[in-house]
DNA sequence: CGAGTTTGACCGGCGC
DNA sequence: GCGCCGGTCAAACTCG
């Protein structure tokens, strides 16, 4: 029986494999959403593998997949401490293809609009997203996860419920002190050339 | 029947 | 060296 078990020989670097470069290779922008559901609808297929109660907060965080399976698009997806009503979507990695269900009619597609614009900003080196400190979960204080909120632009907390996806989507730099204004959450580095937001998002919506 | 979700167990790295 | 924690897989279960 226990054979079954040992059977598993998981596969290395695949568990915790901070290994430097091990992981790190894909692009990663955190989000701030202001929204009652989890699980957004941004056009694309996710597939739940697992979740997991992390400390910092009593939410589980759960972890999505894009279903293509040539995609390695991984998605987390954890609810804030302070604000039940915020969850922090991390998004690893690009889609190497385009959204696979539109005919969906109950797509929400304020949610289009945040994994567009997490595309978008993919190539915003995300490094700069994630200039945290070498901060690991050790001093997490609880002061520590208010800081991840307070990255939150004001924007968001007046958000009447309505149009708060294009204000309260904001990337966030996970417990950084790294304030980014709601400006640059559309860099005019960045070519909007309304890529995907011009075919999800109307364009009045992405009125910034 | 298939896809997706759920839950438990395990691994690997890091901190102490 | 040990313990803790995050992250992933795999089998089982559920729903369409």
């Amino acid at each position: 029986m226990l054979a079954s078990e040992q059977s598993r020989s998981m596969k290395p670097a695949a568990a915790a494999g901070k290994k430097g470069q091990k992981r790190a290779r894909q692009q990663r922008f955190a989000f701030v959403t202001k929204s009652e559901v989890d699980h957004l609808e941004d056009g694309y297929r996710w597939r739940k593998y697992g979740q997991k109660a992390v400390k910092n907060s009593p939410f589980p965080r759960s972890y999505y997949r894009c279903t293509n399976s040539k995609c390695t698009v991984k998605k987390r997806v954890e609810r804030s401490s302070e604000d039940p009503s915020v969850v922090i979507t991390t998004y690893e990695g690009q889609h190497c293809h385009h959204q696979t269900s539109f005919q969906r009619g109950g797509m929400h597609f304020h949610g289009a609009a945040t994994v567009a614009l997490a595309e978008q900003m993919s190539f915003v080196s995300t490094q700069q997203l994630y200039n945290l400190p070498p901060l690991r979960r050790q001093q997490m204080n609880p002061a520590s996860s208010e800081s991840a909120v307070s990255s939150v632009p004001p924007s968001l907390q007046q958000l009447n419920g309505g149009d708060e996806l294009r204000r309260s989507t904001s990337y966030s730099p996970t417990a950084s002190a790294v304030q980014t204004p709601s400006s640059s959450l559309v860099p005019p580095d960045v070519s909007f050339d309304m890529g995907l937001l011009g075919d999800i998002v109307p364009p009045g919506v992405r009125n910034g």
